[in-house]
DNA sequence: AACGATCCCTGTTGGC
DNA sequence: TGCCAACAGGGATCGT
């Protein structure tokens, strides 16, 4: 699933591929990938003859410079991929998007499910966007325990459901919210204002390593059909993966069966004995 | 305001 | 074995 290790790792891919590149042809398969434009022709007639000038990224947004103070935002969804590939190649399913460049290299979105999106965006429908929108960057902009500890004071919500709301902190999702708890040895369900400074501390101290490490390893490929790096290759964080997706298997650090329950519409994963 | 529920979408999985 | 319902999940939106 495409949290920030694995749009960081997809952006350090494709910032040397685009940056100071022009965009010679823009072509969208599925009208839906540009819902967040008024109309599919506004992204293409944007982008189109336009150089990419720089690559950044908020959270799990690709936001991209781009000439004429444009702004390119990229959303991977929970499917998708970009690739890199040559215009001659063979198009995988479900490519969506392709951004064909002055060489003939081309910069492909593949994404089944459609959940992500290309938008192109001025400086005023930026602001009006949900980017503007999201609290600090989980890994480049961690706000600090005590800053953490006032967002979190008076919240009933389960600390996990504060986790992954994009405007508390941008870039956490399923995967590594439920690893920084057990990182964390917090239980999900605890009431967000009900942590103690130590464990807001302890949390706070979480994030960066966990994110890291997965960046580390290319991020988290649960199967080859969801995301992959770039370059086609899966993602190895997996292997390394603590308690998602381990329901009923033994917790990496004490053997207790790791539970999973459901919070907030998502499966969360922990161990009954490490977590408390 | 805060929080939970629902929807979007399609490949995969589990149950019968 | 084969079919189909259930499931997965980020973010928008809606209801309470």
């Amino acid at each position: 699933m495409p949290e920030l290790p694995e749009v960081e790792t997809t952006r350090r891919a494709l910032a040397p591929v685009l940056e100071g590149k022009r965009l010679a042809r823009v072509h969208v398969a599925r009208d839906r990938m540009t819902r967040r434009n008024e109309r599919t022709a506004d992204v293409i007639d944007r982008l189109t003859g336009r150089r990419v000038l720089e690559l950044g990224r908020h959270g799990k947004f690709i936001v991209g410079r781009v000439e004429g103070d444009l702004r390119l935002v990229v959303h991977l969804g929970m499917s998708g991929r970009m690739q890199i590939a040559q215009a001659a190649d063979d198009l995988a399913p479900h490519t969506n998007v392709v951004f064909g460049l002055e060489d003939g290299t081309e910069v492909r979105f593949v994404d089944p499910r459609t959940f992500g999106f290309v938008a192109v965006f001025t400086i005023e429908e930026m602001a009006r966007s949900t980017v503007s929108g999201l609290g600090p960057d989980a890994l480049d902009d961690l706000p600090t325990s005590k800053h953490l500890a006032s967002v979190l004071a008076g919240r009933l919500a389960p600390i996990k459901a504060l986790l992954l709301d994009q405007r508390i902190i941008a870039g956490l999702g399923n995967i590594y919210a439920d690893e920084v708890l057990h990182r964390s040895r917090i239980r999900p369900d605890r009431a967000g204002g009900d942590l103690t400074w130590t464990e807001v501390k302890r949390l706070r101290a979480s994030v960066r390593p966990v994110l890291r490490a997965g960046l580390r390893h290319g991020g988290t490929s649960l199967d080859d059909l969801a995301y992959l790096l770039p370059d086609g290759r899966a993602g190895e964080y997996v292997d390394r993966l603590q308690v998602y997706g381990r329901a009923d298997r033994p917790c990496k650090t004490c053997g207790t069966p790791v539970e999973r329950v459901v919070i907030a519409g998502r499966s969360s994963h922990y161990c009954p004995h490490c977590q408390r």
